[in-house]
DNA sequence: GTCTATATGCGGATAGAC
DNA sequence: GTCTATCCGCATATAGAC
């Protein structure tokens, strides 16, 4: 439990759940150190800033997650001799660890991702640069994956798509929660989310090309 | 130009751009009225609070683009017997409204965009709910359109389609601008944009069922 | 409708004792 | 590592003159 903790950890979870909920603006250190019984100057001990803070509370989670993902393509790609892969096993290797790390971190798994959703709009643009260099080399290893498994499409079509797919992922999860209490047909076990959207994004991935390219410029 | 529209339309457009670029929480009224050339008393008078003045932001470009999604959608309609509508055409429907007033609106629109990738955000609970209604006729007319189109799809498989389809198109208006300037191959015009997303949404929408059900339950 | 002045409170950060 | 006390600035909102 949090209270058992160590006083960075409790900041960490409690700064996640408050950031989740209100915001990165939203939330002061006084709401989070409050919360997480630890003193007002404690977050800049530890942590240096509240915004180094968040970037702590990113941290944590994503890394696993992206080793996931790289992970599973390493291993799909060690299976094949010429690393060419189906569409849909390489949308999975992207979209199945954070839901996978999610249901491992239970409640505070759900409110990381409401604070993922939100640091485009509250964070300085330098903070968004360095937060988007944590995604490069996974973004570029599977825009490779793509480009291998759909040789007939254009690059540009392959990178929009990628967008989009993170988009649908996105929205999914932090809008998904809280659309659930507006709409009995949302309201599905996250197992049965997941496949819906690998078929969605599977589906919109392999869309026939709008023109017609070399896949290699 | 918004140095020569009344006070009103300029605090209107000047929040527009400040919370688009900081947030709503990263703006100050300070800040809104100075650039405004308005007191700062005035957007009280107005609009009455902060929250209010972001709510006629989102009121102001949001009920033209709802307004011409229904108008695409009832035209399309009205040209058919059954009404049953390709799925592309409803996608369509849905996704260019928002494109063509950017259009339409240039700069303000791009910045407007912004603005609403940020509401979930930022805002409380009961502002969100509010916010959402404005969309309640909108999804429930294109959910009925998409149950005709996609007989053989269940209801669940179509609600959560809907939601992955506005997660694309919300990312693709929030992120797009930031991602364009890291990626070569994401620097497009706006129109091969839509053409991309339309082609990539309509993919999804029409994918497999993941399992046979009723869709009428 | 627009202005100045002000009420009232919260924000992040830090100094310095323990 | 943790605490109290405090610096200093900015926030929204409003009262009341013009």
């Amino acid at each position: 439990m949090s209270s058992l903790a160590n006083t960075k950890t409790r900041i960490l979870d409690v700064a996640e759940r408050l950031f989740g909920d209100h915001g990165f603006l939203g939330t002061s250190l006084r709401d989070i150190t409050k919360e997480a019984n630890a003193n007002i100057a404690s977050v800049n001990y530890h942590f240096g800033s509240k915004e180094a803070l968040l970037a702590a509370v990113l941290e944590r989670r994503l890394e696993p997650i992206n080793e996931l993902r790289l992970a599973k393509l390493d291993r799909l790609e060690s299976q094949t001799e010429d690393k060419v892969l189906s569409v849909e096993d390489i949308v999975r290797a992207f979209l199945e660890p954070p839901f996978a790390k999610r249901k491992d971190w239970g409640a505070q798994g759900t409110t990381f991702f409401r604070v993922l959703g939100r640091v485009h709009g509250e964070t300085s643009q330098e903070f968004r640069e360095t937060f988007m260099q944590q995604f490069d080399v996974v973004l570029q290893r599977f825009f490779t994956a793509f480009q291998r498994a759909l040789p007939n499409a254009p690059s540009k079509d392959l990178a929009w798509r990628m967008l989009f797919m993170t988009g649908s992922m996105a929205f999914t999860m932090s809008w998904g929660e809280t659309l659930k209490q507006r709409d009995e047909n949302l309201n599905r076990d996250p197992s049965e989310v997941i496949e819906l959207l690998s078929a969605y994004v599977s589906a919109g991935m392999s869309a026939t090309p709008t023109s017609q390219e070399n896949p290699k410029t």
